[in-house]
DNA sequence: CTAAAAATTAAACATTTGTTTAAATTTAAA
DNA sequence: TTTAAATTTAAACAAATGTTTAATTTTTAG
């Protein structure tokens, strides 16, 4: 029944906290953006933290599923795999920039323990699943010898330093001062495309 | 003469904001554990955003210095001068993370934009620096016609993401809970490894 | 040594914080 | 319609925040 205004409160939330960081965030603030009373987020939620955690609970799917799709499809070469598992991270990533943001955030601070944990489990089934791929191309002669966590790091790594700031990402790519790169289709597929050809001379035994 | 003492209090602040944040920080946590008295801070900063302020400025140098290195050199190829810069910024980064990992929280926010113009103008000069160097790799046909832009993000990306949480570093490397990968001179030389290979692979026209 | 300046302190200040309360309103079920 | 439960509200709460004050101590300079 209330779960509608629950969601709503999340995705205010999601938005606040990635602008102004969790702590710099007051409850006054979310509640005037979300248009609630300030008690109901402590009706809802009970406290500011468990509202954190249960925004992580909720969309944390954002991440778990970042390997499904890939999980379907055997017939793959691994590479194969790994260019679905490029253009799902882009994609999902530049889709929930905001709760990444939040996300990357969190994880620089070492206050809250349990939810940083919590967000590290989720993410390392999505590591360590490209890692045993990555390790599965070296095996089978198709990959290089890479370096599979760090190859990984790489990948997450080009898309959160993209993510990071939209001032710094507009400056660097020569955009206008008041862009918004990530929503447009040819920033995406800039992006895509360098990952992809990084990956590709990176990864690939026999250059094509 | 007091000199001393802010950049005693500046250090503290770092160590401090790196592991709960600016706003995470309160001046009485900081003022305990500089073991200097609160009205201290505002004393010789006037403030607490100020504070923040003199930090940024006085350890700017970290990343501002990163180039100098290399620009000294002149009788090198593109790729030596890459592999120089790969250096100097894993060097540097794990040598001062608490610093850049503050300066990760402040970009990922978009309070404060003054300061965060402050920091976007250090690094785009970095970034500037570097993509003309790989602009003229590529006209000299010593590069692949790679994205220069994103090809800077991917490197500083995979340090930023490294950075990001020792706790997912060390289970994503597979090292023991409570260890520092950071000081360690093995996980250096696999992360400068790394990304060598990796931009070797990515730049190079012609393979080794 | 002495007086002015600088540094340090504990206490107090006004706001803001997350949270709770208790009353009022709305919704749902009988 | 009536009644109980759920929701919403404005007000108040205690604690924590950044900051200032005013007094005290230490340092510096003549």
């Amino acid at each position: 029944m209330s779960d509608q205004k629950k969601q709503h409160i999340i995705q205010t939330a999601i938005t606040l906290f990635a602008e102004k960081g969790y702590e710099g965030t007051s409850i006054r603030d979310l509640a005037k953006r979300a248009k609630v009373n300030v008690a109901m987020v402590n009706y809802y939620f009970g406290s500011k933290e468990k509202l954190f955690e249960a925004l992580v609970a909720t969309r944390a799917s954002y991440i778990r599923d970042l390997l499904d799709e890939m999980k379907k499809n055997t017939a793959m070469s691994h590479f194969e795999k790994m260019e679905l598992i490029i253009q799902q991270y882009v994609t999902r990533i530049l889709e929930n920039r905001a709760f990444f943001q939040v996300m990357q955030q969190e994880m620089l601070v070492t206050i809250r323990p349990e939810l940083n944990r919590n967000i590290t489990d989720v993410l390392l089934k999505n590591i360590d699943a490209i890692v045993k791929i990555i390790q599965s191309g070296i095996r089978k002669k198709e990959f290089r010898k890479v370096d599979p966590q760090l190859t990984f790091a790489s990948i997450i790594g080009t898309l959160q330093q993209v993510l990071m700031s939209r001032n710094l990402c507009n400056r660097m790519l020569g955009l206008p001062e008041k862009a918004d790169p990530y929503t447009h289709p040819k920033f995406k597929k800039r992006l895509h495309n360098h990952i992809h050809q990084m990956m590709q001379a990176h990864l690939l035994a026999h250059q094509p």
